[in-house]
DNA sequence: TTGGGAATGTGAATTTTTTAACAATTCTTC
DNA sequence: GAAGAATTGTTAAAAAATTCACATTCCCAA
């Protein structure tokens, strides 16, 4: 099918499915049928096969899908089948345990760049790299070829931390402060702001639970 | 209007309503209209109208909304106007990083317990609070009314966690480790997994930037 | 080689969500 | 206190996302 517009829930989706997809290959299993993998997720069967259709054809009919091919195909077509080099500003709380966090270049992402403008901690060594001023930002945007710029810093500085990382030339950021901010239209923004899941569990827990 | 089924997006989005009002208190507004809340948040208008009249009549007609009765509002609707007790289960990096987090107190969510099963971490204070062994958390749970249990394990031992919280008589749990894990249908869950946003970013840097 | 079983890919139907439009209400000014 | 401007709440329309249903394809066994 091969489609232009891609919803933002599939992308949330085809991130489940990978993840699910993986579990599946650690425990030895090499084909799969939607059915089977929209139980695991908790979606529905045709769900994952639009989802996937937007992308191509991956499935063989009457057998399902391999799941290493799916993998590769998922990642293929999300454009994560290579490194991705990102600056992170702000080694807080937060900003350290993401350092810390092998997952992200296990799935292809790269920190290559911890910027903080602390200078108490402009110096120090977190997880092998050195922390680096803030001013150097766009020097080491160049110099590192970062495309990802991750904001963690308070909200109050988050509009000036994308300023420097928008300058610097980053394509994408991620911003992990509760603030709203503005970039250029060419920049991808996104917010990471995981309370929502507390508020949706405040709120099923407390209105929701007799229901349905 | 008041209705009975709330979209998630909807319950995503006055998350943000409530951020922004927050920003628009503190710089003094009073009262605000929905166009213009509508573009600080990135939305349009009537969407913003639509996600409150499902919960009820906040605003006054050819005026607005009062900035602060709106988050007063907003807050009551998501059953956030009071505490809510969390206990969290694996104090590791993210787990550090959330325990250290103020907003999560100030937010309403307080974590009353941390719970790990790493005999060099038991007994250890993080941000004024003592970890426990897991063992205790059942004990723990109704000793101090937990009500959320937050997941911060590997991956692998998510489901035992689960199970724990589960049988401990928690109504909620918001899984940060990256698997499945399955509850029985009154236990509320909320998966976060925020490498979608990487995803994202990815996927439209790589093959959307010359669209649109 | 053919037929039966299984499971994909996709157009159509359905459901959900978003946006538009406007009547109803409030405030302000004259 | 009436007219005009502003902005909500809500109904209707449009758009988008999800689910259904089935023709198509593939595998395997006889
Ligand atoms: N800690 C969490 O669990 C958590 C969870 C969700 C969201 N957040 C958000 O993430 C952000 C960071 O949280 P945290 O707990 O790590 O806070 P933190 O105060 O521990 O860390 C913030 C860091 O940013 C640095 N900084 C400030 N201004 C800067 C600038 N202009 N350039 C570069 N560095 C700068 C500070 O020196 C500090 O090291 C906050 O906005 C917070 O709301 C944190
Ligand atoms: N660190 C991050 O930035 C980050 C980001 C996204 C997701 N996550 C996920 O969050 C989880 C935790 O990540 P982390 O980096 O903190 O890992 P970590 O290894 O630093 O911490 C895990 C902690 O869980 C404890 N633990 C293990 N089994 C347990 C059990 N059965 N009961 C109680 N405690 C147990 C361990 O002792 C350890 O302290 C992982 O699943 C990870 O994938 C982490």
């Amino acid at each position: 099918m091969k489609s232009e517009h891609i919803p933002k829930a599939t992308i949330a989706r085809l991130a489940t499915y990978i993840q699910v997809l993986s579990e599946f290959k650690r425990e030895g299993t090499d084909v799969v049928s939607s059915e089977r993998l929209a139980e695991a997720c908790s979606v529905n069967s045709s769900q994952i096969r639009k989802d996937l259709a937007y992308f191509g054809e991956f499935g063989v009919r009457g057998v399902g899908y391999y799941v290493q091919d799916l993998i590769t195909s998922i990642k293929r077509s999300l454009g994560i089948d290579r490194a991705w080099n990102c600056g992170l500003v702000g080694v807080g709380n937060l900003g350290r345990a993401l350092l810390r966090h092998r997952e992200f270049s296990r799935k292809g992402f790269i920190i290559r760049g911890a910027f903080d403008c602390d200078p108490y901690k402009i110096g120090e060594i977190v997880e092998g790299m050195e922390i680096v001023c803030s001013r150097q930002l766009p020097a080491k945007v160049k110099e590192l070829s970062l495309e990802i710029g991750i904001i963690t810093t308070p909200p109050e500085r988050a509009q000036r931390a994308a300023n420097y990382l928008v300058g610097a030339g980053i394509k994408g950021i991620i911003n992990f402060a509760p603030s709203r901010i503005s970039v250029p239209s060419h920049i991808h923004l996104e917010y990471v702001d995981f309370f929502h899941h507390f508020y949706a569990a405040a709120f099923h827990i407390r209105f929701a639970e007799h229901q349905e």
